[in-house]
DNA sequence: TTGTTTACTTACTAGTAAGTAAGTATATTT
DNA sequence: AAATATACTTACTTACTAGTAAGTAAACAA
């Protein structure tokens, strides 16, 4: 059954969001899932390759979402970006950048790869929306789109962080700046 | 002696900042300190303890940067703040609040409660700089220098975090952009 | 000089981590 | 109907984790 390996992925990807790469175990995925820890190895032979299979899926998310806000208007793209970060605010998660970075040193090299070229596509796909937003002048900020979307995504990014220490309200007030300043 | 547990202290403090609190052992800190596990027990009984110590000098650090700063100007001030995290980035570090927010879910509640804390004093200090500039004219933005205090907390904490990630000079280009933003 | 405190080491435990080898039931193919 | 592949479980190993109990050498105090 394609099933349980989807089932295993989904459960890692929550972990890690949750409570980080090195913080989660074998075990914190099998006993939900009623399986043995012999399971998860069965589809994903190390715990590099499961990392691996997260970052893929997070890949492919990514990609549906910028497929599916492809046609709207640029600020809208960007409150979707910000919407999909405020639902992880609100159930208390993290980015995949920002709970994976922080362990960025002690991660298998392929998902140090797959995590660079991650960050890249996000910040380009900002990057491009600043860009073509300004353009047509629905925003207006000073600099280069590049650097005004490296500004965003690290927000975004941190903001889920703060929030966990210091409270939703963190996330709020910063995802509405970031918008105040380029509108 | 003094030394050893302050050499503890330091190396615990590095190592939450590169690897995290969950991803270092007894093991990394006594093998470089040619002491046993045992000797970091009979300074910090568990590992909480370890973490609060650390904590506690963080705060330290904080607290003798803000009060050498006082009576510099605003825009100095904030340079200051920025300098201290970009030696952080050049050191491939993160900060304690970026090193330790991903993982406070896992974090025993005293920890969680003076990282908070931590968290706060911090905002605290940027939202008066902040406050302070813009009445004197040094800093010119809009909006409530508390929230753009967050604003400028949450990029430094990220931009270290990216930085590993991306390369330095996405701690560089967002630095450089947050001061040219209020200057 | 004796007793006590400090700062450890030695030697260990219990628990947990990722990972593996071999067996099994079910489904699929030939 | 037999052979094979899939998706596991059972049972285990090795390595490492934080943590502890008991012992020791040196410094200090009475």
């Amino acid at each position: 059954m394609q099933d349980t390996k989807d089932k295993i992925v989904g459960l890692a990807d929550q972990l890690i969001k949750t409570k980080g790469f090195n913080s989660f175990s074998y075990k914190d995925i099998s006993d939900p899932l009623a399986i043995k820890n012999a399971a998860i190895h069965y589809h994903f032979p190390n715990k590099a390759d499961l990392g691996m299979a997260v970052l893929e899926q997070e890949f492919n998310i990514l990609n549906t979402g910028i497929a599916n806000w492809e046609a709207l208007p640029e600020d809208h793209q960007l409150r979707h970006l910000i919407g999909s970060f405020a639902n992880k605010c609100s159930s208390h998660m993290a980015c995949i950048m920002g709970s994976l970075s922080p362990d960025y040193n002690t991660l298998p090299s392929n998902m140090q790869e797959r995590l660079r070229e991650f960050s890249a596509a996000v910040i380009k796909w900002v990057t491009q929306c600043l860009h073509n937003g300004r353009e047509k002048g629905i925003f207006s900020f000073k600099g280069a789109p590049e650097d005004r979307a490296l500004m965003i995504v690290s927000n975004l990014l941190a903001s889920l962080l703060l929030s966990r220490v210091m409270g939703e309200s963190a996330f709020e007030k910063i995802s509405k700046q970031l918008l105040d300043d380029i509108l």
